[in-house]
DNA sequence: CACTTTTTCTGAACAACGTTCAATTACGCC
DNA sequence: GGCGTAATTGAACGTTGTTCAGAAAAAGTG
């Protein structure tokens, strides 16, 4: 059995990203391998290297889906002017999104990348992209502040809720907080939204 | 070649967990076998299982050298009166360490710990003796509050701090941040001391 | 000293991993 | 119909963590 008919190019390589994504959904990324993945789709290990650099390209390729995920989730819960609430809601909906998605969510920032092989520069655009969202909250609140340090803020901001829905998801915030992560998050952007109306110049 | 008397059962375990350490610091936690580390002691594979449950208990005998050199270095700096000017202290002294230790730190942090396996009491002991020592520089700027909100606050803090430096340390600060981890770390003192100070109750 | 028990250590073995590649087969084209 | 090209296979390589029967030395006992 060598050359088959059953899927064209793109057919496969969608199938090979969406079975990789039930996959970590089910049981991890660290259940994730080339064998299992292969065999749950009905190809030889190989093929897979036919579509794919390796097992990370189609790792970021789930994770292309996952942070366009929450990106659509972010856009949706914006309605209304924007404000310091706004940047609660949005709290809860990553909140939300990280918990939903915990093993997808893992997969995007636990995931070992191998030393040498470089962030795509479009992963770093989409993050940008959320950010921007609550940098025109913290420019709702001041106004007067140069656009640059409510920047600074929300990626301030986005990188410590992160963080710490991070170590949540990794089961490690036990280690530290002892409130649960829902709490603390609003806490930070209160914390953080308080320091930003209260700057000086 | 069996039973050997070249170390005792002490010093055996002592040897273990100082190679490993080692193997760690010259090449990351990722590049530590049990082959690599056994070779380089002069025995045999299955003698590192004689002593340890598996290669976790080893990289965790590793981690508590590595929380005790940090709660060490804490301890020097805190020189004088506390306050919030301590606190910033304590951030230099954590970002050098982990800077210093960037290996032995990703090994504490990054380590994937199998699921199911429990982290030990201890180390969450340990880390809550660390955060301890903020706590006191929150109550020195407010003593007028609860303590309770002093714990609060530090450990909000030192979640912070921590995850950023987790995120930098592998790698993925870049995706968030573009300032660099110190003025960042710093910045979050100061965000995080100043909403303390204005606190209402 | 000799004998037995206990403890320590070895190294081959197992099942899994990511990845490669010669061989094979079928599709598209002339 | 024949041919080149593209896709697929599956065995193979070198890893990995972990186990365990067997061997041997230390420690205990007479």
């Amino acid at each position: 059995m060598a050359r088959r008919a059953d899927h064209t190019k793109e057919e496969l390589e969608a199938l090979i990203v969406s079975a990789a994504r039930q996959l970590i959904v089910a049981d991890g990324v660290d259940k994730l391998s080339a064998r299992r993945l292969s065999k749950e789709i009905g190809y030889a290990p190989g093929t897979l290297y036919h579509h794919f650099d390796d097992l990370d390209a189609i790792v970021t390729a789930v994770n292309v889906g996952t942070l366009n995920g929450l990106a659509l989730a972010f856009s949706q819960a914006q309605e209304g002017e924007l404000s310091g609430d706004t940047l609660h809601r949005y709290a809860d909906v990553f909140l939300d999104y990280v918990q939903r998605n915990k093993n997808l969510w893992n997969a995007l920032f636990e995931f070992r990348r191998a030393p040498g092989t470089e962030v795509p520069e479009w992963y770093v655009a989409k993050i940008d992209g959320l950010i921007h969202m609550l940098t025109a909250c913290f420019v709702a609140e001041r106004s007067d502040l140069p656009e640059e340090q409510a920047q600074e803020a929300s990626r301030l901001l986005f990188a410590s809720v992160h963080s710490v829905s991070s170590l949540e998801n990794s089961g490690r915030l036990q280690l530290i907080m002892n409130q649960n992560i829902a709490e603390i998050a609003h806490n930070l952007v209160d914390i953080h939204l308080q320091a930003y109306k209260n700057r000086k110049n």
